[in-house]
DNA sequence: CTGAAAGCGCTTACAG
DNA sequence: CTGAAAGCGCTTACAG
């Protein structure tokens, strides 16, 4: 022990509960106690450990209690990119709904690849996570088999899962793409071109719904679909639009997978001269900030991210302590935003 | 034991060292070094440990490892805010930084409040991190003693460090600020106003750039400041851009504190027929993708946010590993953007 | 309300 | 190149 009461040796040189316990005159355990559980030990006891606690700026080492309780109160994250909105606002809806409780957020980014999600998720597995949080509901099968093995429960975010006994937090990708699509054709366009990007699953299964309303209404051409890999930027929504309307002159509005590209469709036109919606209409979907300011004001569907990160850490919350969720698939739906643009 | 080789009891239920070592008939010590220092033991006792690992589908024990090592392998990363993309790119400059590594990410949101910082750190000091990364300079004095007392090594990002020894990693905001506004007296602007929202440190370091570069220019005005406490966005850019032009009708050039905000004067002049920069000049600082496609594009200063949140991982990594950084404070610079606005 | 003992699953010097 | 022992700092039943 030197002048600060700190032992020397392997460890942190931080302060522990032993020092904690031996300054306020008790055994670890009750010290360990009126720190866990303060309704369990005497009100003077609690004071002295309090007291010595302050003292001493001593920090309980989580190491020690997830080995001890084999508990980690950690929750592992996984998103497809910092750099969306959208699951930047899904992060917030998360750190909101955990913050009250003890729970640490451990957040990785998989740029939208399943490999990455499996290196990610073999490294996080190490910290013996309470639950996981994904924002997708396709994993390769590595990382099944790690989920299986794990036993670790885990919500999936954004879209809803058929998967009985799955949970799943979100709204209907598909539901919405048809929803945006039905709202051109009922505006009377018929030439109706689709340009996607990333092609992610969400995106996929909004052209699904885009694919499933041209058909029924008649309208269907394979043709006016343009769909490319590459990440959603304003720049490519732009480079796209130009495509569309060069290949397809024909084209009358155009519904763009996110409001990233549309953004970019709608500067394009801008930049052009073209005339939103007389000579071609765009929207978009997420309903961005700059989207109902910017000129024309698109049209858009509304989703609820934040919600859906909250719910789903929520769901996560009470499925980790032993409770019976009433649902396991929250269907927080979405809200078409009828603006200039379409 | 069961059939699967786990025993039963208080742990996680999942495979130990102990059970790979009792597989591959060696030590318990033996099997550690097989898995983390491999050049030390013998090929054919390595694989042996391997095939036993892949076999029980054996995850080490992190919280284990910490406690035993006193080495975390966590670093705690502090930033204001989720939703604004300039936070969003230097997270993922550190998540690139640190994935080779075998660092684990502790990511808070302070939402702009010390307060908050301080709870958070409270929290994650408990996971005994390697290192911590803020985005601010100022701190409470409540958290000022804690990372006395911890001593964890810390890199602030984003603006530079006047402290001697402290390590920090961004660029100056204050001459960033006096830059852009230099660059709109050069242009002939006289009345030149000043927008800031939030009014967290960085944005008050633009401001005093842009006063000394007014003052210098003969030109200063305090009337032309319009300072809130509201959070960046572009409703509120529109809404301080309506306000400055009522109530300043011969301001001629606004530089807004931020992107989000001049997007928000940008849209405002649109939809209100005022010409820019004919009628008024706008500029904004962080170079956000829109800011080069909006129409009139935006005159901006570009910050190498990406490259901050990279380079001050990977200092901290250094300094974690004890080598002695070449540089404390590595100003990483920025960039003026003469677009059409400004 | 309080305590002695065992144990969580690893790593670290120290020997051999 | 390999191993027996101690220890990291807590919590968990079990007693009293």
């Amino acid at each position: 022990m030197d002048k600060t009461g700190r032992s020397k040796g392997r460890g942190t040189g931080r302060a522990t509960l032993e020092q904690v316990a031996g300054m306020a005159g008790v055994s670890i355990m009750t010290a360990s106690r009126a720190l866990s559980q303060p309704q369990m030990v005497s009100e003077v006891t609690r004071v002295k450990v309090e007291q010595a606690v302050a003292e001493l700026g001593y920090v309980p080492n989580r190491a020690a209690r997830a080995l001890a309780s084999s508990q980690s109160h950690v929750i592992v994250v996984l998103v497809p990119s910092f750099s969306n909105a959208v699951f930047t606002a899904v992060l917030e809806g998360i750190h909101d709904a955990v913050a009250p409780g003890q729970y640490q957020l451990l957040i990785g980014n998989t740029y939208y690849s399943q490999a990455e999600e499996e290196k990610l998720l073999r490294t996080y597995l190490q910290s013996s996570p309470d639950g996981i949080l994904f924002s997708s509901q396709a994993h390769s099968p590595a990382v099944a088999k790690m989920l299986e093995a794990s036993q670790v429960p885990s919500v999936s975010m954004m879209d809803l899962s058929d998967e009985p006994g799955a949970l799943s937090v979100g709204f209907s990708q598909f539901e919405a793409g048809m929803e945006m699509t039905r709202h051109l054709v009922k505006k009377g366009y018929r030439r109706i071109g689709f340009i996607g990007a990333q092609l992610d699953e969400r995106t996929l299964r909004r052209a699904d719904g885009y694919r499933a309303a041209v058909v029924e209404a008649g309208l269907a051409d394979p043709r006016l679909e343009l769909m490319v890999p590459e990440p959603s930027t304003i720049a490519l929504g732009a480079e796209l639009m130009g495509q569309m309307m060069a290949n397809m002159p024909d084209c009358d509005a155009v519904f763009c997978c996110n409001d990233d590209l549309a953004h970019g469709a709608v500067y394009h036109c801008q930049r052009h001269g073209i005339r939103i919606p007389q000579e071609i209409a765009v929207c978009g979907f997420n309903d961005l900030p700059a989207s109902r300011w910017m000129m024309p004001s698109l049209t858009t569907i509304d989703t609820p991210r934040y919600q859906v990160g909250f719910e789903a850490a929520s769901l996560l919350l009470q499925v980790i302590k032993g409770q019976e969720p009433e649902r396991k698939r929250i269907d927080l739906g979405f809200a078409l935003r009828e603006r200039e643009s379409a």
